[in-house]
DNA sequence: CCTATTAGGTCC
DNA sequence: GACCTAATAGGT
């Protein structure tokens, strides 16, 4: 008898022993497939890793797989060893790993085989093929084994996998008594477009009859969830004409050319200011790959930025075959493109988010992280991974070039780059000459400011573009209208039931939101402290910035507001973004999401609202993070041929992150940076860890496992060479429900942290414990 | 003494 | 995660 093993894809996520069954040829199974595994009364999906097994050991009854799920392996070996990689890295199983790499629909029993036999073509769930007749079994694996069956796309198939979304911003016109539409929509702003499965999980049975409602009326569309993915194949078109290199662009396209098609895996670092055409030379060099043969990965930490990676790439590279990838697609499509990609066709050139990476290309030649400082390339829920890490890992195995592009890169990859670990290519001139904004310091009353959040100075500069019929961006880092609600009954203020932080008022949505976990109750409504129904709104959020300049500004200016709420619905940022480049207004509120990338050539004003957000924060990048923001910010001034000034506004004209952005000095920041981190201890000279350890609010001895558990932990870090700092209550000590703790660890290297959290969980008892190493989040 | 509830282990 | 078993508390 022969043996195999097989990981489930789903819990328990074992890797278990089968043997091979007697209905199909003993050659139908290989390595990377997927296969159906019988478990308990019940089948799993699993992958086979490996056959001619030795049997497992006494009192374990071996059963027979029941089906592959493909007749080529879906995985190929490399893809196997990076989840295997990735694993061992986090100490987790192998089989959770590649559920969270794989696509819904790929890990579903519920998948159909369609069999074409003698007459009509039969159609079987493959989790149900177990119970069949032993005689019809065989004969269905005799046509499997001729190739005369099809394995049909489980994701996206059904009502439940049809995606939801939102139509409209709020506030909706619906009763306030119909409770079930109204939470079936703030649940859709809350999360995006869901599927109704979830939706209905999420909301119980109610949310069906809503959905239909809503769906009716034309507030919530529907659509399939099978619908086909973005994929463009090879164009019959003539070759697109390459792009012009400027002297400067041409001299840092050749020396990467060359490593990237040496077949030596190496990583380059790419520092061009903001203007600088680096999208040209990703696109240069993507094609000299795809030219030689071999996949390109082009990555981009947001799905705007990969939308507008996509376009450029469809009009410049139409004769290679293209793909889209990100977490925002239907679950249909993305099963699509990885299982097509995994059939390998040709080289292709992959485009999209960090969730790209783990799409089953073989052999990358080339892959690049635009914006490779963006704190988005980190994945902090459920499967945890730094993007930046997978792709060195994927590039160093592949002998690819993994190419990191900024004009602000992280200080720790700028590091590598001056220590002379990786090269680095510097372009220091915008493409057609543009100058560099001139950046100007508006300092801010201490304390509390009454009106307007606009300085005058701020204001009067904001007024003269309007009038000269040019365009601004103002950067406010908050988003709804007030943060804080006093009210002024009883002095306090409107805090989340779950979390210990203050409820912040959307005034579109009428209600006060929680920006942690998402809670969100009805406004106005009584006070929870004293029932009074007087609030006093201290603080703004871009909300009421947009509200404020509408009102300030001549009648017809136009003021546009981007932020997560007001692009919650699907295509909406596209809209708002189309709407200002058409000049349809003249100024454009947001948060972060407006500093990066985009184009607008009548842009000549950027004013931070409150650059100091963010530079107070307990996290050691508070300064990184704020400088890269602004001087991004400031780069979406003067892009066309009129100069352009930024504002930075602020409270703390004396940090020293302010004169480098008045410079745009990106060397000058780095290396007073670099000091302090060195004082510090902190990275590049030292790993940091975050452990974050969490119990219920309800459970009554957490505090004294804490301790515990801290107490081992000094102990066991002394031994292991690993700095432990804590447990202390977290920077937000109570969020969702629960009490966290934080214990920063510091040590030489990463293996030392892994062993310490392998002990901490092994010693934590209920706590619930996970280990960050190299945390992005610090809260 | 019997049964409803729960905690813990196993699934190959 | 789902299911089974053993252990336990509460009720008759």
């Amino acid at each position: 008898m022969t043996f195999a093993r097989v990981v489930l894809l789903s819990p328990p996520f074992a890797e278990l022993t089968y043997a091979l069954p007697d209905h199909l040829p003993e050659d139908t199974w290989r390595i990377g497939q997927r296969v159906v595994a019988p478990l308990g009364r019940g089948s799993r999906v699993g992958v086979l890793l490996a056959v001619d097994e030795p049997a497992p050991g006494q009192g374990i009854t071996v059963k027979p797989l029941v089906w592959p799920l493909e007749h080529e392996p879906l995985l190929p070996p490399a893809h196997l060893d990076l989840a295997a990689q990735i694993a061992k890295r986090q100490g987790a199983g192998l089989g959770q790993i590649l559920a969270g790499i794989l696509p819904q629909g790929l890990r579903t029993t519920q998948a159909r085989i369609r069999f074409f036999g003698e007459g009509k073509p039969v159609e079987h769930r493959a989790g149900s093929l177990a119970g069949l007749p032993a005689e019809e079994r065989r004969e269905f694996g005799r046509l499997w084994a001729a190739g005369r069956a099809e394995v049909r796309a489980a994701g996206g198939a059904g009502p439940e996998a049809d995606l939801c979304a939102l139509a409209g911003d709020p506030p909706w016109p619906v009763r306030p008594a119909a409770h079930a539409q109204i939470a079936l929509l703030e649940y859709l702003l809350a999360h995006g477009a869901v599927t109704r499965g979830k939706l209905l999980a999420a909301l119980g049975p109610p949310a069906g009859r809503a959905l239909a409602l809503l769906s009716e009326r034309g507030l919530v569309t529907v659509r399939p969830g099978d619908e086909a993915p973005c994929a463009d194949p090879a164009g019959e078109c003539a070759a697109s004409p390459t792009f012009d290199l400027t002297p400067d662009q041409a001299a840092v396209f050749a020396p990467l050319r060359e490593a990237a098609l040496s077949g030596a895996a190496s990583t380059h670092l790419l520092f061009g200011i903001t203007g600088s055409g680096k999208t040209a030379i990703y696109l240069e060099l993507a094609r000299a790959v795809l030219a030689a043969g071999k996949p390109v990965m082009l990555l981009a930490p947001e799905v705007a930025l990969a939308l507008k990676l996509w376009k450029d790439a469809a009009t410049h590279l139409p004769e290679f075959r293209r793909h889209l990838f990100h977490g925002y697609q239907s679950a249909g499509a993305k099963e699509k493109t990885f299982r097509e990609l995994s059939e390998n066709l040709s080289a292709s050139l992959i485009i999209g988010t960090r969730s790209a990476l783990f799409l089953p290309v073989e052999r990358p030649g080339l892959i690049i992280l635009d914006e490779e400082h963006d704190a988005s390339f980190k994945q902090d829920e459920g499967l945890t991974y730094q993007a930046k890490e997978v792709a060195w890992y994927r590039a160093s195995r592949a002998g690819a070039l993994l190419l990191l592009g900024s004009a602000t890169p992280d200080v720790k990859s700028f590091h590598a780059a001056r220590e002379g670990r990786i090269p680095l290519h510097t372009l220091e001139h915008r493409v057609g000459g543009g100058t560099l904004p001139g950046v100007e310091l508006v300092q801010l009353p201490q304390g509390r400011v009454d009106g307007n959040l606009l300085a005058p100075r701020s204001l009067e500069a904001l007024a003269r573009v309007v009038e000269r019929g040019e365009q601004a961006v103002i950067l406010l880092n908050r988003r709804g209208w007030a943060p804080v609600m006093y009210c002024l009954g009883c002095g306090a203020t409107a805090k989340c039931p779950h979390c210990d932080i203050g409820l912040t008022y959307h005034k579109g949505r009428e209600r006060l939101v929680c920006h942690y976990c998402g809670f969100s109750t009805p406004f106005p409504s009584p006070c929870s402290a004293c029932g009074g129904l007087t609030f006093l709104p201290m603080g703004e959020g871009t909300e009421k910035l947009e509200e404020e300049l509408s009102g300030i500004l001549p009648a017809g200016t136009g003021v546009l507001r981007l932020d997560r709420d007001s692009t919650r619905r699907p295509g909406r940022m596209e809209e708002i973004l189309d709407a200002f480049a058409r000049k349809e207004a003249q100024v454009l509120v947001g948060t972060q999401m407006l500093s990066k990338g985009h184009h607008f050539p009548d842009v000549t004003l950027a004013v931070a609202a409150d650059a100091d957000l963010g530079l107070n924060l307990p996290d050691y990048r508070a300064a990184e993070r704020t400088f890269q923001l602004l001087l991004q910010s400031a780069g979406r001034a003067g892009r066309g041929t009129a100069p352009g000034r930024v504002f930075i506004q602020t409270r703390d004209p004396g940090h020293y992150c302010w004169e480098y952005v008045i410079r745009a000095d990106y060397a000058g920041f780095y290396e007073r940076e670099l000091e302090v981190r060195r004082r510090r201890r902190y990275p590049p000279f030292v790993r940091l860890g975050l452990l974050r350890v969490s119990f219920p609010v309800e459970e009554s001895g957490g505090f004294a496992a804490v301790d515990t558990l801290g107490a081992a932990l000094r102990q066991a870090g002394k031994d292991l060479g690993v700095t432990v700092l804590g447990p202390a209550p977290a920077p937000l000590p109570l969020l969702k429900g629960r009490r966290r703790f934080h214990c920063l660890l510091k040590a030489g290297d990463w293996q030392p942290m892994r062993d310490l959290y392998v002990l901490a969980r092994a010693r934590g008892g209920k706590l619930r414990i996970s280990l960050d190493l190299d945390p992005v989040n610090m809260l």
